[in-house]
DNA sequence: CGCGTGATTGAAACCCTTCAAGTTTAGTGG
DNA sequence: CCACTAAACTTGAAGGGTTTCAATCACGCG
């Protein structure tokens, strides 16, 4: 675990940041708009392996991977960790039932690599949805978006064995593998990390 | 198969709908708003076992369940059925791959009951928006809530034998076992009929 | 009554897990 | 720089849960 990551934000502008650029590249939100939202977000650099929310506590917001990588995980009932998924650069990653309800976070969220992360308000969406007319719109696209990611998500986990449900994650996300311990990806795709690695020589074989 | 239903809908007011008390009961939508909307919606009653879209098809509407069930299915590369999800009376159902992208639906939406089912405009949440202050926020959470129950059903799959999953499926839709094939609740359980067949003998046993 | 669909049951095969033992790898301190 | 250690990954053998295929049973409907 390496914590070499000092502090160079003053050298960061906000137009050179992915946030945004994510928003302004889209015609959601102008410079101005920014402007004015500032108060409702923050960057921060996180180490790696650094929990951003616990089971329990509250999120009071909601996260834009500006650089590095975080997942969210959950404790089963059996006290083992299951992997809800990762959010690399570009990302949002909430947890809602904190943020909607006001309900304790069910999840765990943290740093995989050395990270910056925007930590966003959860006001933010509705003030800035009233600043600009196509964000309202925008946002909601995404959260359909995201509900079709689930959708395929569940219907790999219905119908495809391991070995089919690993080739399709390294086809859909092949620059997580990369970054992520083997153990997380056989957690993701709800095997044993022994099975992933039996897999893994399976198809290095038959190449 | 029975057709039994003929159209008797001149007897049923909208303040007497369920829609209606949806969005009227949590103060999203009143009356005269409902009416400005009126044509942008459309009751409908669809015989048992009958299709609202197909595979392939481009889906132009929401679709709420006014009374009745429904059953979205789709078609893995094997060529079987997987079930995506049941709604029943007060649950919306779309097909967001078709709504918002214009893409070609994959999925299969169809009616397990004689129903009745509101077929909504795709256009109908920006335009309830623009009338109704709250409409849009009451949307977004919707679309929310709708992540948090897929992302629970996905750690299910991740974490759950067969059996237990049947047995939360049987808390958590209690309503739902009596109205549907046992098949398709293997389906929807990624189990196969026989399999769950054993399990409720297994649980008919330890009591 | 007979047909078809859905549900059940059995036996064999298969996929994946479990547990236990190695091997590799990366970070640590001498 | 090398040896040490812990964590991650690999490999093997045994066992369990689920599937597959086939046969049988139950039921509603023409």
């Amino acid at each position: 675990m390496r914590y070499i990551y000092k502090s160079d934000m003053h050298e960061m502008t906000l137009e050179n940041t992915r946030f945004y650029q994510y928003y302004q590249g889209k015609g959601v939100l102008n410079k101005e708009s920014f402007l004015d939202l500032q108060p409702l977000y923050t960057f921060k650099k996180i180490p790696e392996n650094t929990y951003l929310l616990r089971a329990g506590e509250k999120s009071q917001h909601i996260y834009f991977v500006e650089k590095g990588l975080l997942v969210s995980t959950t404790l089963n009932e059996k006290g083992s960790e299951n992997v809800i998924h990762f959010a690399s650069e570009d990302w949002f990653v909430a947890e809602r039932n904190s943020l909607f309800d006001d309900q304790p976070s069910s999840v765990y969220i943290k740093t995989i690599e050395p990270s910056t992360i925007v930590y966003i308000d959860k006001e933010f969406p509705r003030k800035a949805s009233e600043i600009s007319e196509s964000f309202g719109c925008f946002n909601d696209q995404m959260l359909q978006k995201n509900i079709l990611v689930q959708e395929r998500r569940i219907q790999s986990l219905l119908s495809m064995s391991a070995k089919e449900r690993y080739l399709l994650f390294l086809k859909t996300y092949p620059n997580i593998p990369l970054r992520v311990p083997q153990w997380m990806i056989a957690s993701y795709l709800g095997v044993t990390p022994e099975s992933l690695s039996r897999i893994r020589k399976e198809i290095a074989y038959s190449e």
